[in-house]
DNA sequence: TGTTAAAGTGAAACAGGTTTCAGCACTCGC
DNA sequence: GCGAGTGCTGAAACCTGTTTCACTTTAACA
């Protein structure tokens, strides 16, 4: 058995580091202009400095490269948050309150998130490790904002997964103008509601 | 005011109305094999026997043509549940019950549901107006099945909103292999208590 | 230091969604 | 029946994601 499989992650030197870096730099920079169908592989690969060949190799599809950014996007928002916790007392409110401010983010960066979202929701079996990644983030920050004690409920993480459902799905409406930003906030806030029931207050 | 949905569109003649027919048929047959990538608009146009470029006359894009699916599908869907709508007391469990119902359906047609749901997911704004049309669909279908005497309050009209993104949304990790049938069955479950919320009783 | 396997490059080719266009075929008003 | 306009056809071309491959560079290491 040789080292040909992957053991989760290839250690990566410095050099492929930085290219990988500067890949996803590239890649932030042509969705934040013109979204997901702005990020063109070729653009991406001159725009970083590698060869097309180069760039399939570190990301295998153009979908699994824009999921690879939400990842990263989505780590800098967790220590971001763990910096500054919700202020909120009631674990719903500040579920509400970390996912606006997730939302107003978003909302500065339109065309980056329509790449995110788009490439999250449209991936297909192929990239299920690298969403489901990006799902186990989210629902860590959703966690986080509870602010629970111990281990959650079963009911409380199927709350969490709703909340998740609804984040995503509403974000896509209104990315493709069928929400308005308040429709979205009132989504949010209606399902937090089910964190409630899950309390045996 | 007739059972005419669309002013703006202009009237089919009958010829016309059969090639649209053949059109969303031959689609609906590919998609159940391959899902959505099997639908390529090449097979669609031999398959249904119309030359390429009427089929983009027809649908003006592949999203166009599978959201169309899905809003035909829809319709069915919704004459079969007035004819046996759901038997549970409780309007949440009889969303509940609706839904697992259509959940059903999918499950017989895996990649029939995968190509309709990516489509409806993926779509752009310019897709906007039928995509709204499936979303009020889908709306009348979930009211009809809570069964309520007047006109939907607001906080319902939320809580049908939310059911749908988790509907959607839970349906896409499904389709992509990160969620069982039962984690769908409990997610659909856990948000029609949103239901229960919304009720003065 | 020389060897070698893995990684990167560049260019071409392929695949499928979309557009274009010239020509034929229908339909409708005269 | 006749002309005009609109719809349909077929084929080619275009765009962008993806693959392939012969070749070069890099880096580890004997």
């Amino acid at each position: 058995m040789t080292a040909v499989s992957k053991p989760t992650t290839a250690p990566l030197t410095e050099r492929q580091e930085a290219r990988r870096r500067r890949i996803l730099h590239a890649s932030a920079q042509l969705a934040s202009r013109g979204g997901f169908e702005a990020v063109q592989m070729r653009a991406v690969a001159e725009t970083s400095g590698v060869a097309l060949g180069t760039l399939y190799r570190y990301f295998p599809s153009k979908v699994h490269l824009l999921v690879a950014m939400m990842q990263d996007q989505l780590q800098r928002l967790h220590e971001t948050l763990r910096k500054r916790p919700p202020t909120e007392e009631e674990p719903s409110a500040r579920v509400a309150q970390t996912l606006m401010r997730a939302f107003r983010a978003m909302q500065r960066e339109p065309q980056l998130a329509d790449a995110m979202v788009r490439a999250l929701t449209f991936a297909d079996r192929s990239v299920s490790p690298e969403v489901d990644t990006v799902s186990r983030l989210t629902t860590a920050i959703i966690l986080d904002a509870m602010g629970l004690a111990g281990t959650p409920t079963p009911a409380q993480l199927s709350a969490v997964r709703v909340i998740e459902h609804t984040w995503h799905s509403a974000l896509i409406t209104w990315l493709s103008g069928r929400a308005s930003i308040a429709q979205v906030k009132i989504d949010i806030e209606t399902v937090c509601r089910l964190i409630d029931l899950t309390n045996p207050a």
